[in-house]
DNA sequence: GATATTGGTAACCGCTTGGTTACCTATCTG
DNA sequence: CAGATAGGTAACCAAGCGGTTACCAATATC
């Protein structure tokens, strides 16, 4: 699951809130969140596949913890639509980087991706196409 | 339906990267995406209730453009998950708001909104509770 | 060793989503 | 006016999502 669709999720962006201030077991985030320990299982696995949050095993414990480097494909799609003054500058870009870099030494569910960022985007679909009248106004 | 619903899609991210380019038809953005006519008309729908592309009528042309001001509650959560070296400083934040106001003389669509960002966000639930034993590392 | 605690998985279920085709209105054009 | 073009809406359908309960494994504790 892509970094979007995991944050599409209310609950799912709850739980990257919290886990901004501090990792937490699955016991403490399903108190917080009233609906099943199963339904946080849940979302956390998935928002792991998405690389927004990784877990490390202490005994009977999982703890959960922010993986920062999964938002870049957000940033990065910030940066695309901030125009001509860009709002998302690349300064910010470089401060993911680093935290990247910085929560790096357990990433292993990182890696199970190719890269968190710029998927396929598919067709090629986009020949300049230029048509009779209107279609482009480049506002 | 919330920005990050409406990000969630490929499909709309397609449409709003495209739409960040200079607005567009539905035609045109029907000839560039390969799905029927009257999904892109609903996914324009949708976007446009997220606040992030609004409408203009020409005849019996509807162009759409792109609404960045509807990407604030996504920048605001980037910024909320930031850290102690916010990658989202308030210098994009301030970029998104003159954004808004330079797009701002036929904003029809956006004034049908109340305000296209800051969701309700539910429930209060969430006193300090301390536990006896684990729960917070602040790692 | 018995019991409690932590947490994942499986099976099920209702709702939403995204796609399609068919149809309708409105505007432009010959 | 007749036809073409632009675009929204309705009805339908398959697939995915999020929730639940039930169950199981593993670790900690008495």
């Amino acid at each position: 699951m892509d970094p979007f669709a995991a944050l599409a999720d209310p609950l799912r962006r709850d739980l990257v809130a919290r886990l901004a201030r501090g990792s937490a077991r699955v016991v403490d985030l399903t108190a917080e969140h009233d609906v099943s320990r199963p339904a946080i299982s849940r979302h956390l696995r998935l928002l792991a596949e998405a690389g927004l949050v990784s877990a490390e095993d202490r005994g009977r414990e999982r703890h959960y913890r922010l993986e920062r480097g999964g938002l870049r494909p957000v940033a990065d799609l910030l940066a695309a639509l901030g125009g001509a003054a860009p709002p998302v500058t690349d300064r910010m870009l470089d401060g993911l980087e680093l935290e990247v870099r910085r929560t790096g030494r357990d990433r292993r569910a990182a890696r199970t991706r190719p890269h968190p960022h710029s998927e396929p985007h598919s067709q090629p679909h986009s020949e300049p196409h230029s048509q009779p009248h209107s279609q482009e106004d480049t506002a």
